[in-house]
DNA sequence: CTTACACCTGTGCCTAAGGCATGGGTCAAG
DNA sequence: CTTGACCCATGCCTTAGGCACAGGTGTAAG
């Protein structure tokens, strides 16, 4: 398999499996005549786990991880179990954060129906956003 | 003032201002004896709007787009109801997306409750995702 | 055999929004 | 002058691929 055979057989486009290639989580065989890079069956399976993964979103490193424990004969279960809990709890973050986000968008649009455009002054360049900012805190980066 | 007293002001940090300012968002004077950046009340006033539209999420991009128009003396208003609507359809999307990816990764907590840990096979890397990924189709990237 | 042409390949550069490390400059105290 | 604390500008690094480019491959026609 060439590796857009392969992207097309996962459902995955030839670029991600290039990407995959060049960092080394799948290893394809170089053919000798013209260079291409030859996939097998077992690289298949491994390209199959990787795009499993990434649907639980799972960063390629967390991937590579997994995989280094995996390749050397180890429950790699341990590991993964923990990033899915470690993600769970990521992406209730994010969810909390889409949620606000979409509050605050809604209010804005809300508050800004009855509002005329305005050219700006010297003090200000849209009335819509700066008058805006009042009683919600900035955040620093405080991130994970 | 200097970088970091602005950024303390605004509540953000010196290397946000200083990325702000790399891409020229913002315009600093250079002190003509140490080559220190110095930003006046104009600036920082900029800075405030720049910081409240990126808590809208605008993209830095955007944010230039709207600067760029309100530097032109022209209303920037109608630009930033767009933005703000395209943004909150965004959203909107991420929103179901993170949902989705709560489900499958909360739904995999659960199956796997009961699964004990295995080591990998020549078939295998972890059943617990290999296992996983029955009537769920994978995504080719239709982005927007 | 050669030509034509569509498709395919590998390589290298690009992204968003800053974070971080480095090497040097500045300011006040002693 | 020297120490030390803090501050500054600059440049490289990050994710997960996307995209453009230049050249190779394969098949049909001549």
């Amino acid at each position: 398999m060439r590796v857009t055979e392969l992207a097309n057989a996962m459902d995955t486009t030839p670029d991600t499996v290039r990407y995959y290639t060049r960092i080394g989580l799948i290893v394809p065989i170089k053919s000798p005549n013209n260079g291409y890079k030859t996939y097998g069956k077992k690289t298949q399976q491994r390209l199959k786990f990787i795009l499993s993964a990434r649907q639980l979103d799972f960063s390629v490193e967390e991937i590579k991880g997994i995989l280094s424990e995996s390749d050397k004969g180890n429950t790699a279960c341990p590991l993964v179990r923990e990033i899915v809990e470690h993600r769970l709890a990521e992406t209730e973050k994010q969810f909390q954060a889409t949620l606000i986000l979409r509050k605050r968008l809604k209010k804005a649009m809300d508050d800004w129906q009855s509002k005329p455009n305005k050219a700006p002054t010297g003090d200000m360049i849209c009335h819509l956003i700066e008058g805006e900012s009042e009683g919600d805190a900035h955040q620093r980066g405080n991130n994970g």
